[in-house]
DNA sequence: TCATGTTGATAGTAATTTGTGATGCAAAAA
DNA sequence: TTTTTGCATCACAAATTACTATCAACATGA
């Protein structure tokens, strides 16, 4: 049994083909199916069930895969070691960020980054909650940037920053008066909220259901961008919520719309998260790092009051 | 890199030389040598240091000789979970047995098992506490057989039963005449140990420092087996305390100067260990099913102050 | 129904890797 | 100094892995 073969099978087992699977393993498929029936022969069992169509893991399969992932992520983890010990940081590094961090928090970091690792080569994916959470588990990513907390047993969170929220209400709403205003001043059905999917919109929906449960079958707009959100409720169609990092980029006249909240502020937690693999720490730790540095200063919040992610709105 | 390359440096970094390693697994010498070679050019770094003699593990050789150690086990389970999943218990399996516990548990279980998994070959062999703590982890044994709790992160437990201490009063002794006894009669200065090593003994010294604080530098006997003792004993030179299932042995006339003491009777928790690796795991259950059918009805004891193996004695 | 495409298995061969015995060479031991 | 010990090196053999070409099974759809 080689490493190799445990290699074949995963990639198998991830796109239940084998002329595929051959090709992002960068060998033809007859040495893949060879490879494959040769340690099935040597364990003296089946690992896949070519009679499906897709092609299926068997019972044991499932086994062997999950176990042969541990094998590679621990081989992996070798060059990662020697690196470490070399202090060479660089390398291929995939990094994924959720939609509503990336335009704001990738300027503010990756100069910095990229001038201090020169030798490290990132690629940086946006992708919404789920999709991170997925990419991290099957190792199509390195670390992401996301909401958290996500309490899943299999990624690390690393906090980075809180980011309160901060109301933009429209000139003639009730609530434009107001110098700060409350939670309990907000009422979902004039909310106007990012479309599904995105953690950001999880997050406001419970910050109102915490406070008024409101039926959940009314009108609402969804879009997928804060600057279209803001065009709406300037027609006057609702008020919506931006975090804090997006208000710094709003012209004058739109800044006078915002309307912070009384401590202790909502806001979302906004973390460096990766497999418990922790293969690539020094990568991870030098974005951690860099990170750290350039928010020290832009973003210091204290006494707010978590949005988790976690609990999705009631389908 | 291959699994096979990093069992060639496990076995240089055990045996400190390269012939060995290579007879170990049943390869040339060059050969071995040119596979360490190899991955030391893959990773670019030196994992021995071949200056000193014995030869010597360089420091990032250390980190990747325990990242190997990793690996390797983790592709040996993956046969386990092959057999596991055939239902197939059988192959070598070595297990370690402590002095105290070897005559006694041993000749209850043995032949049950054997009948029971015919295809099992049990490798067993006598070993103290440390020893089968130092083999365990570096896997030249599967499980073992001793007083817990050993508090080890490395190594898991599971409790087979407890075993109470019984004293053994000579005659002549103040003593003979109770009943029962209580912890408070005894005097360290007049207990005759087993020989240094032996977890019983340590045991037992705890049992008495945590009622009265004695000096240590007394005189002492030190032997490697009770029949001595309590030969030892009956000739006036002190009293002894042997575990439950060896009195069952004793014959009639010496069974006269048992005494029991009175609840909480102290006691020893005997454990089956394994490595936190859990590589034949449906062997170890096994085991651990058959022992638990004998000691049922042999051994049921409850209220027992159990102690344990770990605080050795001040030196 | 019959071409057609997709997908995995097989065969024969080339390239690579792993292993062997013989030998070299340096350092420690006698 | 001589001998021994222990790892490296060399030339070659065996085994393994990979490739190209081809086949067989099955599904698709005109």
């Amino acid at each position: 049994m080689t490493i190799t073969q445990l290699q074949y099978v995963l990639a198998v087992a991830e796109h239940k083909n084998f002329t595929l699977a051959a090709e992002k393993c960068f060998v033809t498929q007859p040495t893949l199916s060879m490879q494959i029936q040769k340690i099935e022969e040597e364990l003296n069992i089946l690992i896949f069930d070519r009679s499906k169509k897709p092609i299926q893991l068997t019972d044991i399969g499932q086994k062997i895969v999950s176990q042969a992932k541990n094998i590679v992520n621990e081989a992996d983890r070798i060059k990662d070691i020697v690196e470490q010990q070399k202090g060479f940081i660089g390398g291929e590094f995939r990094l994924g960020i959720i939609p509503t961090i990336m335009p704001t928090l990738l300027p503010m970091f990756l100069n910095n980054f990229i001038k201090k690792y020169p030798k490290v080569k990132l690629l940086i994916e946006e992708l919404n909650t789920e999709e991170i959470i997925l990419k991290l588990k099957n190792g199509h990513l390195d670390a992401a940037i996301a909401a958290t907390p996500l309490e899943d047993e299999k990624i690390k969170e690393i906090v980075l920053y809180f980011e309160p929220f901060v109301a933009y209400i429209p000139e003639h709403h009730a609530s434009f008066q107001k110098e700060e205003i409350e939670v309990a001043d907000l009422n979902l059905n004039e909310i106007l909220l990012l479309q599904d999917g995105h953690c950001f919109r999880d997050g406001i929906l419970n910050l109102c259901k915490s406070v008024s449960d409101v039926d959940q079958n009314n009108f609402q707009i969804q879009s997928g961008s804060f600057e279209t959100l803001i065009k709406l409720a300037d027609e006057g169609l609702g008020t919506t919520l931006l975090p804090y990092l997006h208000t710094l980029d709003l012209k004058e006249s739109d800044k006078l719309k915002l309307r912070n909240f009384k401590e202790p502020k909502p806001a979302r937690e906004v973390s460096l998260i990766y497999p418990k693999s922790e293969l690539k720490m020094q990568i991870i730790d030098a974005l951690r790092s860099t990170i750290a540095g350039v928010v020290k200063g832009a973003i210091v919040f204290q006494n707010v009051q978590i949005i988790s992610p976690l609990q999705k709105k009631a389908q």
